[in-house]
RNA sequence: GGGUUCUUAGCUCAGUUGGUUAGAGCGCUACGUUGACAUCGUAGAGGUCGGCGGUUCGAAUCCGCCAGAACCCA
């Protein structure tokens, strides 16, 4: 079964830093070979699934994807090791703009040649051949970060089953009188010359000119002036608006202005919507091209006048202006009226421009007939289901940004004019010669209802299709005898949770629950967990223009997949964004390494296919085992806990803390041999042990050189690997308080002898004496620490260790105090009087200020009776300790002070 | 104009329900290479938690106002 036979346990240890490259390529073959990505329905497990933003085809792996797979990786892995049926969905998005452009712009640059010119089967041909050949270089991209995803049920927004089921889709909406076809005006491209959804466009703000201009009364009594930041318009114009209230126009009202350029005359009308404060109080009304001046249009019931090519182009409507491009037309009509004497003025004002997400071409509102999507209905259960905990945000703000979207919702244009994506499943009757025949009603399904009727020449927007991603992919149809006999959906969906930016909240996110509940009754997933976005270093998004990208793929290069994971993850807390510098994975890099290093130390003893694994008591182990396990299985608790809440940072903070500065830092120094001897096989056992339950804990966020690791420590059987090895469980039996304790406080004495000994100087080679001095009721701890001497000696070189009590300072020695009990140090040769006076000052003024502020505590009678009593016994015993050590440190002092 | 978020060590940022004179990584200083790791170790310096007020026995944490930054929506 095992294609790609693993690495022996092979514990030959290495000199050599860790090489990421040599082993991350062979084990991704090993898993997806071995069929660990796949998930199939088993009642007897739960499932979990994650659904997989899908990309774009022509998407190309970035730093926002490298941090979403991780973050889903990390959780499919998790719930997989935890036994869960783990599913990760990938797939991608059909795209259709960005796909449509990127073969138009290969045709244009390759063959000189045009959609048009090919004609729309002959393109989407080609777009299909494009995507065959290109579409799937993300996926492969993807595979370098390690990301465990059920390949084998990678779905395309095109594909044939999922295409029927947008179609379906959209017939069931139209039947419910949810969708409706209308003249509207809608956000119009005139680059790509198809009409957008409100959340494809962006509002920038630019600095613009502010045009005011004269237009004359036809009675010939003077004129108005009015002013506006597209002159162009004005070839549309059907009336002036003034305010109802403004005393400036109150007797204008109800004649009529002729309008220059075109020698027409427009009446001037009242409304409310008028700003009497902006401009000059006069509003221009083009119902053909503005949102408002429609809306005014609409209640005085004004001509609408279109004015506008879907090229931009000004049409037979714009009198001698017709063929120009909509700013040619803009400078000549400013030209003309200057000539004309009816400019005023031109102001410099900021001006907030409406830009096509895709083009970046300025939008022009547009008269157009498109299919929409009535949101009223779909927004509300939505809502609730928010509300009401069903579906729930990480972290909770963004349901507020939900909310504000749903509750003032719009309706969603749906129909775009384009080749590439899911044709509108509506067919038209035709007359003799093959055109439309708008005498008849159109129908509304999936398949040709009758010879010779032809589709809807538009298709669908993108995300119409996208909506669907949670029960589509699963191979949802709509009836409902298939769904229920589908095995795959019944099992998986709906999902757990869905991992994503906050920059498609309201593209995606929110119209997935709208969908899920319309179309399967059931909210798609329990959780939402956005994630912040990766910026630059200087906090701007990355782009193309400004060439601030960085590449995912360098950097799995330069430092490796797992070190490119563990920094994303660790830098991702809770939704705020990623200032990212690619120094940042020397973090990743150097953990790697260090954990690499850390094998040998007791991997170098080890027999190669030797299981050193052996039962022994918890009682008989070493203190610095016992703590390590305590350290350990209290860790484990929290970890899970921080996942559950979706920080992952906090995990693998944790875990990072644990293996370095725990298990490195302590306890594989103090199981360490004397140079020259083994070590016994006892703490090898147990050392492989713990070693292997780290190693288990990082791998859903390291996949790779724990896999690596994880098959070094024992004999293993092929069908096994870490990515399905069980996820550790904390156990409270292997949990030593005391011992810990005791631990610890030698954890502060090794640490100060440490301090003294770099204060003086004193040769890391050289031994030196200590005296522990406890209190009379520390007997137990007196025991431990005198059978525990090595842990002195080794920790801090002290050579010569006395522990007792009522011990006296031996002259001239350092004293370092920890709450009741202190060490004295002998250093007779090195001993600088003065400095240790210097030392112990310094320490009394501090612990004073400590014991100071504790104090000031207690005394207030506020705080003991009205906080916690377990708080104010803490805040006793620190009075205690600090007292102990103040008097402890002061005799220090004397003592130095009579030499 | 409305809303959201942010402001904590030189830099980048953590900090769950308010309760140790605030933590990490990087950087900095000193020392260190008789074998796990210099992608390292040990020790250390460095912060009145943006400002002002309030609530509270107690505020980096909760509330209000102000200043600055970013984003979303109009």
């Amino acid at each position: 079964m095992a294609s790609d036979t693993p690495a022996s346990n092979s514990t030959a240890s290495t000199q050599e830093p860790y090489d990421a490259s040599a082993i991350e390529d062979k084990w991704y073959r090993f898993w997806e070979q071995n069929g660990y990505f796949h998930a199939e329905p088993a009642p007897e497990r739960t499932p979990h699934v994650i659904m997989m933003p899908p990309p774009n085809v022509t998407g190309r792996l970035h730093m926002g994807h490298a941090l979403q797979s991780t973050i889903q990786d990390a959780l499919t892995r998790i719930r997989r090791m935890q036994g869960q049926e783990s599913l990760w969905m990938p797939g991608k998005d059909h795209a259709g703009i960005a796909t449509q452009n990127v073969v138009e712009r290969k045709l244009k640059d390759e063959e000189e040649t045009t959609r048009r010119d090919l004609g729309r089967d002959k393109f989407i041909e080609r777009v299909w051949e494009w995507k065959e050949e290109y579409g799937d270089i993300i996926s492969q991209q993807m595979r370098t970060l390690g990301v465990s995803c059920d390949w084998d049920r990678e779905r395309f927004t095109m594909d044939e089953g999922f295409s029927r089921a947008v179609q379906e889709v959209f017939v069931q909406l139209y039947k419910d009188g949810l969708i409706y076809r209308g003249d509207y005006l809608v956000n119009w491209d005139p680059e790509n010359q198809t009409a957008l959804s409100d959340e494809e466009v962006d509002n920038v703000e630019r600095e613009g000119s502010f045009w005011h201009m004269k237009y004359p009364l036809s009675d010939g009594s003077g004129h108005l002036q009015i002013a506006t930041t597209r002159p162009e318009t004005m070839l549309g114009d059907t009336a002036v608006a003034v305010h109802p209230e403004d005393e400036r126009y109150a007797g204008l009202v109800g004649k009529t202005v002729r309008l220059p350029l075109m020698d027409r005359e427009i009446p001037i009308i009242a409304d409310a919507y008028v700003d009497q404060s902006f401009g000059e109080g006069a509003l221009k009304v083009t119902p053909a091209h503005d949102k408002n001046d429609f809306e005014i249009g609409q209640r005085h019931a004004l001509e609408v006048i279109n004015i506008m090519n879907p090229d931009a182009t000004i049409n037979e409507n714009g009198g001698r202006y017709e063929g120009m491009d909509r700013f040619d037309a803009r400078e000549q009509i400013v030209e003309d009226l200057e000539r004309a004497g009816l400019l005023v003025k031109v102001e410099t004002i900021p001006n907030t421009v409406p830009i096509s997400s895709r083009s970046k071409e300025i939008i022009e509102p547009l008269i157009s007939r498109q299919w929409f999507v009535k949101m009223e209905p779909l927004a509300k259960p939505a809502i609730e289901a928010v509300q009401d905990g069903r579906v729930n945000f990480y972290p909770e703000r963004w349901a507020n940004e939900y909310f504000r979207w749903m509750e003032n919702i719009r309706d969603w244009c749906i129909s775009r004019q384009l080749w590439w994506g899911h044709r509108i499943p509506v067919w038209y009757h035709t007359t003799a010669d093959g055109s439309i025949d708008e005498s008849r009603d159109f129908v509304v399904a999936v398949d040709r209802p009758e010879e010779g009727m032809v589709q809807d020449k538009d298709v669908l927007d993108t995300w119409f299709s996208s909506w669907l991603w949670p029960f589509a992919t699963l191979g949802w149809t709509g009836d409902e005898e298939r769904d229920a006999a589908n095995e795959d959906l019944q099992y998986f969906y709906p999902t757990d949770v869905l991992v994503s930016g906050y920059d498609i909240l309201f593209f995606w996110i929110a119209r997935m629950v709208m969908a899920g509940q319309y179309f399967t009754g059931k909210e798609p997933f329990k959780d939402i967990f956005i994630t912040g976005m990766v910026k630059d270093k200087h906090g701007r998004w990355m782009s193309k223009s400004l060439g601030n990208g960085i590449d995912p793929l360098e950097m799995v290069d330069q430092y490796g997949a797992d070190a490119v994971r563990y920094s994303l993850t660790v830098l991702c807390a809770q939704g705020q964004d990623i200032k990212l510098d690619p120094l940042k994975f020397e973090m990743g890099r150097n953990f790697a390494n260090k954990i690499w290093n850390a094998f040998n130390v007791f991997g170098q003893f080890m027999e190669e296919g030797t299981d050193y694994r052996r039962e022994r008591s918890f009682e008989e182990l070493e203190l610095v085992e016992r703590w390590m396990l305590t350290r350990l299985n209290t860790a484990i608790e929290e970890i899970d806990d921080a996942i559950g809440r979706y920080r992952l940072n906090e995990a693998l903070s944790r875990i990072y803390d644990l293996f370095w500065h725990d298990y490195c830092d302590w306890y594989l120094e103090l199981i360490k041999p004397p140079y020259g001897e083994e070590m016994d096989d006892d703490t090898i056992a147990l050392a492989v042990e713990i070693y292997e339950q780290l190693v288990q804990l990082l791998h859903p966020f390291m996949p790779f050189i724990t896999e690596e690791l994880w098959w070094r420590l024992r004999p293993r059987e092929e069908s096994d690997s870490c990515i399905v090895s069980d996820w550790p469980e904390a156990d409270n039996e292997l949990i030593d308080e005391r011992g810990t304790e005791i631990f610890n406080l030698m954890q502060e004495m090794i640490s100060g002898i440490r301090n003294v000994r770099s204060q003086y100087n004193v040769a890391a080679s050289k031994d030196i004496a200590a005296l522990v001095n406890l209190p009379e009721s520390y007997t137990d701890v007196a025991q431990v620490m005198d059978q525990y001497a090595g842990y002195f000696a080794k920790m801090a070189r002290v050579g010569d260790l006395t522990v007792g009590h009522g011990l006296v300072k031996p002259d001239a020695s350092a004293s370092v105090v920890i709450r009741r009990s202190e060490v004295f140090i002998p250093l007779a040769d090195v001993i600088d009087l003065e400095q240790e006076r210097e030392r112990l000052r310094k320490e009394i003024s501090d612990k004073e200020g400590f014991l100071k502020s504790v104090q000031g505590k207690l005394a207030n009678e506020q705080f003991r009776t009205k906080a916690p009593a377990a708080i104010v016994e803490k805040e006793q015993q620190k009075e205690a300790d600090a007292k102990a050590e103040l008097k402890r440190l002061r005799a220090s002092l004397e003592e130095f002070a009579a030499e």
